[in-house]
DNA sequence: CAGATGAGTTAGACACACCTAACTCACTGC
DNA sequence: GCAGTGAGTTAGGTGTGTCTAACTCATCTG
Protein backbone atom coordinates (compact mmCIF):
# COMPACT_ATOMS: atom_id res chain seq x y z
CA UNK A 1 0.00 0.00 0.00
CA UNK A 2 1.56 3.66 -1.08
CA UNK A 3 1.19 6.15 1.78
CA UNK A 4 -1.27 8.81 0.34
CA UNK A 5 0.67 10.57 -2.04
CA UNK A 6 -1.61 13.99 -2.86
CA UNK A 7 0.76 15.06 -5.44
CA UNK A 8 3.88 16.22 -6.60
CA UNK A 9 6.77 16.21 -3.75
CA UNK A 10 5.36 12.63 -2.25
CA UNK A 11 5.60 13.47 1.48
CA UNK A 12 4.55 11.26 3.88
CA UNK A 13 2.15 12.14 6.62
CA UNK A 14 4.72 12.46 9.09
CA UNK A 15 6.57 14.95 7.24
CA UNK A 16 3.99 16.83 6.36
CA UNK A 17 3.32 17.29 9.87
CA UNK A 18 6.37 18.00 11.54
CA UNK A 19 6.82 20.59 8.11
CA UNK A 20 3.35 21.99 9.15
CA UNK A 21 4.10 23.09 12.31
CA UNK A 22 7.85 24.36 11.40
CA UNK A 23 5.83 26.91 9.01
CA UNK A 24 3.46 27.83 12.03
CA UNK A 25 6.16 28.35 14.14
CA UNK A 26 8.28 30.21 11.93
CA UNK A 27 5.17 32.35 11.29
CA UNK A 28 4.72 33.37 14.43
CA UNK A 29 8.24 35.02 14.41
CA UNK A 30 9.98 32.45 17.10
CA UNK A 31 12.63 30.18 16.82
CA UNK A 32 12.06 26.48 15.76
CA UNK A 33 13.55 23.97 18.09
CA UNK A 34 13.65 20.18 19.07
CA UNK A 35 11.54 20.44 21.96
CA UNK A 36 8.71 22.96 20.90
CA UNK A 37 7.83 20.90 17.57
CA UNK A 38 7.70 17.60 19.93
CA UNK A 39 5.70 19.20 22.67
CA UNK A 40 3.51 20.34 20.08
CA UNK A 41 2.90 17.03 18.09
CA UNK A 42 2.88 14.95 21.09
CA UNK A 43 6.18 12.62 19.92
CA UNK A 44 9.30 12.38 22.13
CA UNK A 45 12.45 15.22 21.27
CA UNK A 46 13.99 11.61 20.16
CA UNK A 47 11.91 11.56 17.27
CA UNK A 48 11.48 15.13 16.58
CA UNK A 49 15.55 15.54 16.14
CA UNK A 50 15.31 11.99 14.04
CA UNK A 51 13.21 13.82 12.09
CA UNK A 52 14.53 16.97 11.98
CA UNK A 53 18.23 15.18 10.68
CA UNK A 54 16.03 13.36 7.93
CA UNK A 55 14.34 17.03 6.61
CA UNK A 56 17.36 18.76 6.48
CA UNK A 57 18.85 15.74 4.68
CA UNK A 58 16.12 16.14 2.11
CA UNK A 59 16.68 19.89 1.52
CA UNK A 60 13.28 20.72 3.39
CA UNK A 61 15.17 22.36 6.17
CA UNK A 62 18.23 24.08 7.51
CA UNK A 63 19.91 22.03 10.75
CA UNK A 64 21.86 24.01 13.14
CA UNK A 65 22.24 20.99 15.65
CA UNK A 66 21.70 21.86 19.09
CA UNK A 67 20.02 25.07 18.23
CA UNK A 68 16.92 24.69 15.95
CA UNK A 69 15.75 24.57 11.98
CA UNK A 70 14.58 27.06 9.44
CA UNK A 71 12.60 26.07 6.46
CA UNK A 72 14.08 26.27 3.18
CA UNK A 73 12.73 27.92 0.01
CA UNK A 74 11.71 24.43 -0.95
CA UNK A 75 10.61 23.47 2.51
CA UNK A 76 8.51 26.44 2.88
CA UNK A 77 6.56 25.96 -0.64
CA UNK A 78 5.90 22.47 0.68
CA UNK A 79 4.55 23.01 3.90
CA UNK A 80 2.76 26.33 2.78
CA UNK A 81 0.41 23.65 0.49
CA UNK A 82 -0.05 21.61 3.70
CA UNK A 83 -1.37 24.98 5.72
CA UNK A 84 -3.23 25.70 2.62
CA UNK A 85 -4.85 22.78 2.80
CA UNK A 86 -5.47 22.92 6.62
CA UNK A 87 -7.43 25.93 6.42
CA UNK A 88 -9.26 26.25 3.49
CA UNK A 89 -10.39 22.31 5.34
CA UNK A 90 -11.14 24.45 7.95
CA UNK A 91 -13.66 27.17 6.22
CA UNK A 92 -15.23 24.27 4.55
CA UNK A 93 -16.07 22.43 7.75
CA UNK A 94 -17.73 25.95 9.26
CA UNK A 95 -18.95 27.21 6.37
CA UNK A 96 -20.40 24.68 4.71
CA UNK A 97 -20.73 22.10 7.22
CA UNK A 98 -21.92 23.95 10.09
CA UNK A 99 -19.43 22.54 12.48
CA UNK A 100 -17.91 24.33 15.14
CA UNK A 101 -15.00 26.56 14.71
CA UNK A 102 -13.44 24.92 17.71
CA UNK A 103 -13.28 21.75 16.32
CA UNK A 104 -12.17 22.16 13.36
CA UNK A 105 -8.55 22.02 13.71
CA UNK A 106 -8.68 18.95 14.78
CA UNK A 107 -10.51 17.69 12.05
CA UNK A 108 -8.76 19.25 10.01
CA UNK A 109 -5.23 18.02 10.90
CA UNK A 110 -6.87 14.12 9.82
CA UNK A 111 -7.90 15.44 6.39
CA UNK A 112 -5.07 18.03 5.33
CA UNK A 113 -3.17 14.76 4.57
CA UNK A 114 -5.55 12.95 2.43
CA UNK A 115 -7.09 15.93 0.01
CA UNK A 116 -6.22 15.79 -3.77
CA UNK A 117 -4.91 19.06 -5.45
CA UNK A 118 -8.06 19.31 -7.86
CA UNK A 119 -10.94 18.19 -4.81
CA UNK A 120 -9.03 21.20 -2.89
CA UNK A 121 -9.52 23.62 -6.03
CA UNK A 122 -13.06 22.87 -6.01
CA UNK A 123 -14.20 23.16 -2.63
CA UNK A 124 -11.95 26.79 -2.72
CA UNK A 125 -14.16 27.92 -5.97
CA UNK A 126 -17.00 26.36 -3.27
CA UNK A 127 -16.24 28.89 -0.86
CA UNK A 128 -15.28 31.84 -3.17
CA UNK A 129 -11.76 31.83 -2.90
CA UNK A 130 -11.40 32.61 1.06
CA UNK A 131 -8.40 34.61 2.06
CA UNK A 132 -8.43 33.54 5.61
CA UNK A 133 -9.37 30.75 7.95
CA UNK A 134 -12.48 30.77 9.82
CA UNK A 135 -9.74 32.07 12.68
CA UNK A 136 -8.81 34.39 11.03
CA UNK A 137 -5.19 33.45 9.62
CA UNK A 138 -4.56 33.69 6.27
CA UNK A 139 -4.57 31.00 3.34
CA UNK A 140 -1.49 30.86 1.77
CA UNK A 141 -2.28 31.01 -2.42
CA UNK A 142 -1.40 28.68 -5.08
CA UNK A 143 2.17 29.51 -5.46
CA UNK A 144 2.91 29.40 -1.78
CA UNK A 145 2.99 33.11 -1.15
CA UNK A 146 1.22 34.09 2.42
CA UNK A 147 0.13 37.31 3.44
CA UNK A 148 1.04 38.76 6.74
CA UNK A 149 -0.91 37.36 9.51
CA UNK A 150 -3.67 40.28 9.80
CA UNK A 151 -3.92 42.56 13.35
CA UNK A 152 -1.92 43.11 16.73
CA UNK A 153 -2.48 42.19 20.08
CA UNK A 154 -5.59 44.20 21.71
CA UNK A 155 -3.40 44.25 24.39
CA UNK A 156 -2.13 47.86 22.69
CA UNK A 157 -5.45 49.18 22.87
CA UNK A 158 -5.98 51.94 25.27
CA UNK A 159 -9.16 53.09 26.78
CA UNK A 160 -11.68 54.54 24.10
CA UNK A 161 -9.87 53.00 21.34
CA UNK A 162 -11.87 51.13 18.93
CA UNK A 163 -10.73 48.36 16.48
CA UNK A 164 -12.03 44.99 14.26
CA UNK A 165 -11.01 42.05 14.91
CA UNK A 166 -9.02 40.06 12.58
CA UNK A 167 -7.73 37.08 13.65
CA UNK A 168 -7.69 35.17 17.13
CA UNK A 169 -5.82 32.47 18.74
CA UNK A 170 -7.02 29.07 17.86
CA UNK A 171 -4.87 26.84 19.92
CA UNK A 172 -7.41 26.26 22.01
CA UNK A 173 -10.79 24.79 21.88
CA UNK A 174 -12.23 25.89 24.97
CA UNK A 175 -11.06 29.38 24.81
CA UNK A 176 -12.51 29.29 20.58
CA UNK A 177 -15.83 28.54 22.11
CA UNK A 178 -15.41 30.88 24.82
CA UNK A 179 -15.03 33.57 22.39
CA UNK A 180 -17.98 32.60 20.12
CA UNK A 181 -19.84 33.16 22.90
CA UNK A 182 -18.93 36.41 23.79
CA UNK A 183 -19.08 37.63 19.84
CA UNK A 184 -15.43 37.46 19.97
CA UNK A 185 -14.58 36.93 15.97
CA UNK A 186 -12.96 37.72 13.14
CA UNK A 187 -14.96 41.04 12.07
CA UNK A 188 -16.25 42.32 15.25
CA UNK A 189 -15.70 45.92 16.29
CA UNK A 190 -14.99 46.09 19.57
CA UNK A 191 -14.56 49.36 21.98
CA UNK A 192 -12.07 49.52 25.34
CA UNK A 193 -14.91 51.06 27.36
CA UNK A 194 -12.18 50.96 30.75
CA UNK A 195 -9.36 49.35 31.49
CA UNK A 196 -8.36 48.37 34.90
CA UNK A 197 -4.36 49.32 35.50
CA UNK A 198 -4.40 46.52 38.62
CA UNK A 199 -5.45 42.86 37.23
CA UNK A 200 -5.81 43.90 33.46
CA UNK A 201 -9.12 43.67 32.76
CA UNK A 202 -10.90 45.06 30.06
CA UNK A 203 -14.46 46.18 29.48
CA UNK A 204 -15.19 45.97 25.91
CA UNK A 205 -18.08 46.82 23.62
CA UNK A 206 -18.37 44.34 21.11
CA UNK A 207 -20.90 44.39 18.64
CA UNK A 208 -23.98 45.22 20.30
CA UNK A 209 -22.57 43.95 23.80
CA UNK A 210 -21.18 44.96 26.72
CA UNK A 211 -18.14 41.92 28.55
CA UNK A 212 -15.43 42.35 30.81
CA UNK A 213 -12.76 40.40 30.25
CA UNK A 214 -9.44 38.93 31.40
CA UNK A 215 -6.04 39.12 30.09
CA UNK A 216 -6.27 35.36 28.71
CA UNK A 217 -8.91 36.47 26.26
CA UNK A 218 -7.47 40.05 25.37
CA UNK A 219 -4.40 38.43 24.73
CA UNK A 220 -6.21 36.08 22.28
CA UNK A 221 -7.41 38.78 20.11
CA UNK A 222 -5.86 40.67 17.26
CA UNK A 223 -6.95 43.47 16.12
CA UNK A 224 -6.58 46.69 13.42
CA UNK A 225 -7.67 49.81 14.91
CA UNK A 226 -10.36 52.30 13.10
CA UNK A 227 -10.08 55.65 13.89
CA UNK A 228 -13.25 56.93 12.15
CA UNK A 229 -16.71 55.29 13.40
CA UNK A 230 -18.84 54.83 10.65
CA UNK B 1 2.28 10.58 15.43
CA UNK B 2 -0.39 8.06 15.84
CA UNK B 3 -2.14 6.88 12.65
CA UNK B 4 -4.66 8.90 11.82
CA UNK B 5 -8.00 6.97 13.52
CA UNK B 6 -10.90 7.90 12.25
CA UNK B 7 -12.99 6.55 15.06
CA UNK B 8 -13.94 4.00 17.38
CA UNK B 9 -11.85 0.62 16.49
CA UNK B 10 -8.87 2.31 15.26
CA UNK B 11 -7.95 0.70 12.29
CA UNK B 12 -5.02 1.22 9.97
CA UNK B 13 -5.21 2.29 6.64
CA UNK B 14 -4.18 -1.03 5.19
CA UNK B 15 -6.10 -2.46 7.46
CA UNK B 16 -9.36 -0.32 6.33
CA UNK B 17 -7.95 -1.06 2.56
CA UNK B 18 -8.02 -4.65 2.69
CA UNK B 19 -11.30 -4.99 4.60
CA UNK B 20 -13.42 -2.53 2.13
CA UNK B 21 -11.81 -5.14 -0.88
CA UNK B 22 -12.79 -7.94 1.02
CA UNK B 23 -16.01 -6.55 1.56
CA UNK B 24 -16.59 -5.62 -2.75
CA UNK B 25 -15.61 -8.77 -3.82
CA UNK B 26 -17.82 -10.55 -0.97
CA UNK B 27 -20.64 -8.56 -2.19
CA UNK B 28 -19.94 -8.97 -5.77
CA UNK B 29 -20.61 -13.16 -4.52
CA UNK B 30 -17.13 -13.85 -5.57
CA UNK B 31 -14.87 -15.77 -3.23
CA UNK B 32 -11.86 -13.60 -1.95
CA UNK B 33 -8.34 -15.46 -2.36
CA UNK B 34 -5.07 -14.20 -2.19
CA UNK B 35 -3.96 -13.56 -5.57
CA UNK B 36 -7.11 -11.40 -6.31
CA UNK B 37 -7.19 -9.33 -3.12
CA UNK B 38 -3.06 -8.81 -4.13
CA UNK B 39 -3.96 -7.64 -7.77
CA UNK B 40 -6.29 -5.35 -6.58
CA UNK B 41 -4.40 -3.30 -4.24
CA UNK B 42 -1.40 -3.41 -5.91
CA UNK B 43 0.51 -5.53 -3.48
CA UNK B 44 2.35 -8.69 -3.64
CA UNK B 45 0.58 -11.90 -2.34
CA UNK B 46 2.63 -12.57 0.45
CA UNK B 47 1.53 -8.87 1.99
CA UNK B 48 -2.01 -10.06 1.55
CA UNK B 49 -1.08 -13.29 3.18
CA UNK B 50 0.31 -11.82 6.04
CA UNK B 51 -2.42 -9.13 5.99
CA UNK B 52 -5.00 -12.13 5.79
CA UNK B 53 -3.51 -13.40 9.20
CA UNK B 54 -3.38 -10.37 11.10
CA UNK B 55 -7.09 -10.14 10.46
CA UNK B 56 -7.95 -13.26 11.17
CA UNK B 57 -6.15 -12.70 14.59
CA UNK B 58 -7.38 -9.83 15.49
CA UNK B 59 -11.24 -11.62 14.47
CA UNK B 60 -12.14 -9.51 11.59
CA UNK B 61 -12.21 -12.45 9.01
CA UNK B 62 -12.14 -15.94 8.97
CA UNK B 63 -9.12 -17.42 7.30
CA UNK B 64 -8.64 -21.13 5.58
CA UNK B 65 -5.03 -21.19 4.27
CA UNK B 66 -4.16 -21.56 0.95
CA UNK B 67 -8.00 -21.36 0.57
CA UNK B 68 -9.33 -17.33 1.42
CA UNK B 69 -11.30 -15.40 3.64
CA UNK B 70 -14.39 -14.13 4.56
CA UNK B 71 -15.22 -11.59 6.96
CA UNK B 72 -16.84 -11.55 10.28
CA UNK B 73 -20.08 -10.17 11.29
CA UNK B 74 -17.27 -7.79 13.19
CA UNK B 75 -14.84 -7.37 10.54
CA UNK B 76 -18.13 -6.71 8.44
CA UNK B 77 -19.32 -4.14 10.68
CA UNK B 78 -15.43 -2.24 10.17
CA UNK B 79 -15.84 -2.78 6.19
CA UNK B 80 -19.18 -1.41 5.37
CA UNK B 81 -18.09 1.72 7.42
CA UNK B 82 -15.58 2.43 5.15
CA UNK B 83 -18.06 1.17 2.25
CA UNK B 84 -19.78 3.84 3.73
CA UNK B 85 -17.62 6.66 3.70
CA UNK B 86 -15.76 5.91 0.20
CA UNK B 87 -19.02 5.93 -1.28
CA UNK B 88 -20.61 9.41 0.63
CA UNK B 89 -17.30 10.74 -0.32
CA UNK B 90 -18.14 9.88 -4.00
CA UNK B 91 -21.40 11.39 -3.82
CA UNK B 92 -19.96 14.39 -2.81
CA UNK B 93 -17.64 14.92 -4.93
CA UNK B 94 -19.75 14.86 -7.83
CA UNK B 95 -23.18 16.26 -6.22
CA UNK B 96 -21.46 19.35 -4.83
CA UNK B 97 -17.80 20.16 -6.10
CA UNK B 98 -19.01 19.23 -9.93
CA UNK B 99 -15.76 16.92 -10.12
CA UNK B 100 -16.75 14.03 -12.86
CA UNK B 101 -17.99 10.16 -12.22
CA UNK B 102 -14.80 8.55 -14.04
CA UNK B 103 -12.86 10.33 -11.10
CA UNK B 104 -14.18 9.95 -7.88
CA UNK B 105 -12.99 7.11 -6.64
CA UNK B 106 -9.17 7.21 -7.17
CA UNK B 107 -9.86 10.50 -5.02
CA UNK B 108 -12.21 8.87 -2.28
CA UNK B 109 -9.77 5.64 -1.99
CA UNK B 110 -7.42 8.60 -0.77
CA UNK B 111 -9.81 10.48 1.23
CA UNK B 112 -12.11 7.67 3.13
CA UNK B 113 -9.31 6.82 5.59
CA UNK B 114 -9.63 10.63 6.87
CA UNK B 115 -12.79 11.56 7.51
CA UNK B 116 -14.10 11.67 11.30
CA UNK B 117 -17.49 10.38 11.70
CA UNK B 118 -18.76 14.05 12.18
CA UNK B 119 -17.78 14.95 9.07
CA UNK B 120 -19.11 11.98 7.33
CA UNK B 121 -22.31 12.61 8.79
CA UNK B 122 -22.59 16.76 8.06
CA UNK B 123 -22.00 15.28 4.78
CA UNK B 124 -24.60 13.26 4.00
CA UNK B 125 -27.29 16.08 5.48
CA UNK B 126 -25.63 18.32 3.20
CA UNK B 127 -26.72 15.48 0.39
CA UNK B 128 -30.05 14.93 1.38
CA UNK B 129 -29.34 11.35 2.75
CA UNK B 130 -28.92 9.66 -0.42
CA UNK B 131 -29.20 5.92 -1.09
CA UNK B 132 -26.47 5.37 -3.70
CA UNK B 133 -22.95 6.78 -4.89
CA UNK B 134 -23.29 8.27 -8.79
CA UNK B 135 -22.79 4.65 -10.26
CA UNK B 136 -25.14 3.61 -8.53
CA UNK B 137 -24.08 1.37 -5.64
CA UNK B 138 -26.11 1.77 -2.38
CA UNK B 139 -24.02 3.04 0.63
CA UNK B 140 -24.21 1.12 4.14
CA UNK B 141 -26.27 2.59 6.69
CA UNK B 142 -25.43 4.16 9.97
CA UNK B 143 -25.56 0.38 11.59
CA UNK B 144 -24.06 -1.33 8.58
CA UNK B 145 -26.80 -2.82 6.73
CA UNK B 146 -26.41 -2.55 2.99
CA UNK B 147 -29.02 -2.96 0.48
CA UNK B 148 -28.62 -5.53 -2.32
CA UNK B 149 -26.93 -3.65 -5.48
CA UNK B 150 -30.00 -2.75 -7.72
CA UNK B 151 -30.53 -4.00 -10.95
CA UNK B 152 -29.31 -6.97 -12.80
CA UNK B 153 -27.13 -6.85 -15.90
CA UNK B 154 -28.26 -5.36 -19.10
CA UNK B 155 -27.39 -8.55 -21.20
CA UNK B 156 -30.53 -10.30 -20.24
CA UNK B 157 -32.70 -7.74 -21.78
CA UNK B 158 -34.60 -9.12 -25.26
CA UNK B 159 -35.31 -7.10 -27.83
CA UNK B 160 -38.54 -4.73 -27.60
CA UNK B 161 -37.65 -4.44 -23.64
CA UNK B 162 -37.77 -1.21 -21.72
CA UNK B 163 -35.68 -0.95 -18.41
CA UNK B 164 -34.34 1.80 -16.04
CA UNK B 165 -30.67 2.19 -15.24
CA UNK B 166 -29.84 1.35 -11.44
CA UNK B 167 -26.15 0.81 -11.72
CA UNK B 168 -23.04 0.91 -13.54
CA UNK B 169 -19.81 -0.84 -13.55
CA UNK B 170 -17.52 1.69 -11.74
CA UNK B 171 -13.89 -0.10 -12.40
CA UNK B 172 -12.93 1.44 -15.31
CA UNK B 173 -12.55 4.92 -15.74
CA UNK B 174 -12.69 5.10 -19.19
CA UNK B 175 -15.81 3.23 -19.56
CA UNK B 176 -17.33 5.27 -17.23
CA UNK B 177 -16.43 8.11 -19.18
CA UNK B 178 -17.93 6.58 -22.39
CA UNK B 179 -20.90 5.73 -20.63
CA UNK B 180 -21.46 9.31 -19.62
CA UNK B 181 -21.08 10.26 -23.17
CA UNK B 182 -23.94 8.41 -23.61
CA UNK B 183 -25.99 9.29 -21.37
CA UNK B 184 -25.96 5.70 -19.84
CA UNK B 185 -26.17 7.12 -16.28
CA UNK B 186 -28.57 5.50 -13.56
CA UNK B 187 -32.18 6.74 -13.33
CA UNK B 188 -31.93 6.94 -17.43
CA UNK B 189 -34.58 5.13 -19.18
CA UNK B 190 -33.64 2.39 -21.91
CA UNK B 191 -35.32 0.03 -24.81
CA UNK B 192 -33.48 -2.15 -26.42
CA UNK B 193 -34.75 -1.98 -30.37
CA UNK B 194 -32.25 -4.54 -31.69
CA UNK B 195 -30.14 -7.37 -30.61
CA UNK B 196 -27.75 -8.29 -33.36
CA UNK B 197 -27.47 -12.19 -32.47
CA UNK B 198 -23.75 -12.54 -34.52
CA UNK B 199 -21.82 -10.35 -32.71
CA UNK B 200 -23.76 -9.67 -29.58
CA UNK B 201 -24.32 -5.62 -30.15
CA UNK B 202 -27.49 -3.92 -29.18
CA UNK B 203 -29.11 -0.69 -30.83
CA UNK B 204 -30.52 1.06 -27.72
CA UNK B 205 -33.20 3.87 -27.24
CA UNK B 206 -31.38 6.27 -24.09
CA UNK B 207 -33.72 9.07 -23.42
CA UNK B 208 -33.82 10.48 -26.28
CA UNK B 209 -31.08 9.20 -27.78
CA UNK B 210 -30.31 6.10 -30.21
CA UNK B 211 -27.18 4.33 -30.29
CA UNK B 212 -25.55 1.33 -30.79
CA UNK B 213 -23.73 -0.71 -27.67
CA UNK B 214 -21.25 -3.65 -28.02
CA UNK B 215 -21.06 -6.66 -25.05
CA UNK B 216 -18.34 -4.26 -22.97
CA UNK B 217 -21.26 -1.51 -22.47
CA UNK B 218 -24.14 -3.92 -22.02
CA UNK B 219 -22.42 -6.14 -19.49
CA UNK B 220 -21.60 -2.81 -17.43
CA UNK B 221 -24.98 -2.22 -17.08
CA UNK B 222 -27.42 -2.96 -14.45
CA UNK B 223 -31.08 -2.24 -14.94
CA UNK B 224 -34.33 -3.09 -13.89
CA UNK B 225 -37.55 -3.73 -16.27
CA UNK B 226 -39.77 -1.66 -16.90
CA UNK B 227 -43.43 -2.66 -17.62
CA UNK B 228 -46.05 -0.10 -18.42
CA UNK B 229 -44.38 2.94 -20.24
CA UNK B 230 -45.28 6.32 -19.06
C1' DC C 1 -2.57 -41.84 -9.95
C1' DA C 2 1.72 -39.30 -10.36
C1' DG C 3 3.91 -35.48 -11.54
C1' DA C 4 3.71 -30.74 -13.29
C1' DT C 5 1.99 -26.22 -12.55
C1' DG C 6 0.47 -22.39 -10.45
C1' DA C 7 -1.39 -20.31 -6.38
C1' DG C 8 -0.40 -19.55 -1.58
C1' DT C 9 2.66 -19.42 2.40
C1' DT C 10 6.86 -18.84 4.96
C1' DA C 11 11.44 -16.88 5.66
C1' DG C 12 14.25 -13.09 5.83
C1' DA C 13 15.12 -8.15 4.90
C1' DC C 14 14.10 -3.34 4.62
C1' DA C 15 12.06 1.43 5.46
C1' DC C 16 9.61 4.35 8.36
C1' DA C 17 8.47 6.38 12.50
C1' DC C 18 8.04 5.80 16.99
C1' DC C 19 9.88 4.88 21.92
C1' DT C 20 13.18 4.86 26.32
C1' DA C 21 17.63 5.28 28.22
C1' DA C 22 22.09 6.97 28.16
C1' DC C 23 25.11 10.38 26.81
C1' DT C 24 26.63 15.19 25.38
C1' DC C 25 26.38 19.90 24.68
C1' DA C 26 25.63 24.82 25.95
C1' DC C 27 24.41 28.09 28.89
C1' DT C 28 23.55 30.07 33.64
C1' DG C 29 24.92 31.18 38.15
C1' DC C 30 28.01 31.24 41.56
C1' DG D 1 35.74 30.05 34.64
C1' DC D 2 33.70 25.89 36.16
C1' DA D 3 29.91 23.00 37.79
C1' DG D 4 25.34 21.98 37.41
C1' DT D 5 21.21 21.67 34.79
C1' DG D 6 18.21 21.13 31.25
C1' DA D 7 17.71 20.67 26.41
C1' DG D 8 19.24 17.98 22.49
C1' DT D 9 21.34 13.94 20.40
C1' DT D 10 22.64 9.19 19.86
C1' DA D 11 22.05 4.30 20.66
C1' DG D 12 19.29 0.53 20.57
C1' DG D 13 14.79 -1.51 20.24
C1' DT D 14 9.71 -2.16 18.58
C1' DG D 15 5.69 -2.48 15.44
C1' DT D 16 3.72 -2.11 10.93
C1' DG D 17 3.61 -3.06 6.30
C1' DT D 18 6.05 -3.82 2.42
C1' DC D 19 9.20 -6.67 -0.71
C1' DT D 20 11.75 -10.94 -3.05
C1' DA D 21 13.04 -15.61 -2.92
C1' DA D 22 12.32 -20.12 -1.56
C1' DC D 23 9.24 -23.51 -0.25
C1' DT D 24 4.63 -26.07 0.00
C1' DC D 25 0.12 -27.24 -1.10
C1' DA D 26 -3.72 -28.47 -4.19
C1' DT D 27 -5.40 -29.36 -8.24
C1' DC D 28 -5.37 -30.51 -13.18
C1' DT D 29 -3.60 -33.41 -16.86
C1' DG D 30 -1.65 -37.08 -19.11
Amino acid sequence: MVEAPVKNPLLSTSREDYLADIYRIQAAGQNVNTGEVAQRLGVSAASTSAMFKRLAQEGLVHYESYSGVWLTKEGERAASRIVRRHRVIERFLTDILGIGWDRVDGFANLMEHALPDEVLEAIERLLGDPDTCPHGYPIPNRSGETAAPAGHSAEMLAAGERAVIRRVDESDPGLLRHLRERGLVPGTRIRVQELNPIDGTRTLSAGERTLVVGQRIVRALFVDRVVDDA
